[in-house]
DNA sequence: CGTTCACTATGAACTCAGTTTATAGTCGCG
DNA sequence: CGCGACTATAAACTGAGTTCATAGTGAACG
């Protein structure tokens, strides 16, 4: 979804094409990883059929034809909503985390062994992070920020799911029994 | 991917059917919101045509026909190989927040009501869940627990990137100039 | 001088997850 | 008997994202 949104809003400030736009979204949106040129063209394309942008002229210049976008009435319209707009919850009730700490428990495999490897993965990753946001500027380093955040995030939940692994266990166990 | 794994999972324990597998999933992993029956059988369509599932009898019962379900050992293999190794990073630097953020910046709209606007948001959203937490069995409070950490995490960024729009803001602009 | 490389520019075709919609059988109830 | 509730599944579609194909220009190279 975001990324239409990305889309949108660069073409607040003018007609592009798509090429331009790929440039534009890496720089302000995805400092770490670029989007794939095709995903911005796929983009661009959903995007139309919808009514949010229309194609505004097509330019020959040195090299291949250029097809410049423009956003719409529409477009403007729903970029607004979607920052007016706080976000959709994130469905935070179907965790990996979660999902995995419950079927190592059904398939009696070595829960802290997992929730152990989980963690270290977590820390080395946070250094990683944690290296990267002293080096970058601000806006990247915002995203490290945002990231670190979350990750201590999980690794509070880890230490507390792995105070209560005999507490849950005995709470699958009984549901086990209990269907039809 | 999770909704495969969980699938694989509970197959573990035995052959299965479809409608039978929609209701232990739920039951496991989705206590909030249910997955749909249909995406429980494209699941297990996919995970047939991979060869980690296969279809092991047709059962006539009261009813309809049943067409139940066994793990082969492709899918043991698979299962175990997931449980193991740690999970992929999130993709945590594309955050949907930051988007906003930036966009509210690039569109010139007021940036602080609209940190404001999530964090009200956030903080309703918490309310929620700490009184779902409260009343719920231990595998939804620790999910529970797990959203409201990521959250809270959520806030403290937005206190973070509130405290630094006019950086932010001075670092975009810069770039906005220096590109073809 | 041709050919190979790098860069600009786009789109078709495919995969994969998830949703909407359709189908079909059984059971019980009024 | 007709209708709604429950069991059970699948086809068809949507939307995001990836892989692959195409096509033009300019510069470098032997």
């Amino acid at each position: 979804m975001s990324i239409q949104h990305a889309v949108l809003g660069l073409l607040q400030e003018g007609p592009r094409h798509g090429y331009d736009l790929k440039h534009l979204v890496d720089r302000y949106f995805a400092p770490d990883r670029p989007v794939a040129f095709a995903q911005i063209y796929a983009t661009l394309a959903r995007l139309e059929s919808r009514g949010r942008v229309a194609l505004d002229a097509v330019e020959r210049a040195e090299g291949p034809d250029r097809r410049r976008y423009a956003i719409t009435e529409d477009g403007r319209h729903e970029l607004v909503r979607w920052l007016d707009e706080p976000l959709a919850p994130e469905p935070h009730l179907q965790a990996a985390l979660f999902t995995k700490v419950v079927l190592a428990i059904l398939s009696g495999r070595d829960v802290t062994a997992i929730v152990d490897s989980e963690r270290h993965a977590h820390l080395a990753r946070m250094r990683e992070l944690t290296a990267l946001r002293r080096s970058a500027p601000v806006p990247i380093g915002l995203l490290a920020d945002y990231a670190l955040f979350h990750l201590e995030a999980d690794l509070r939940w880890l230490e507390l799911t792995a105070a209560r692994v005999d507490d849950l266990r005995t709470n699958l166990k009984l549901s086990t029994e209990d269907h039809p």
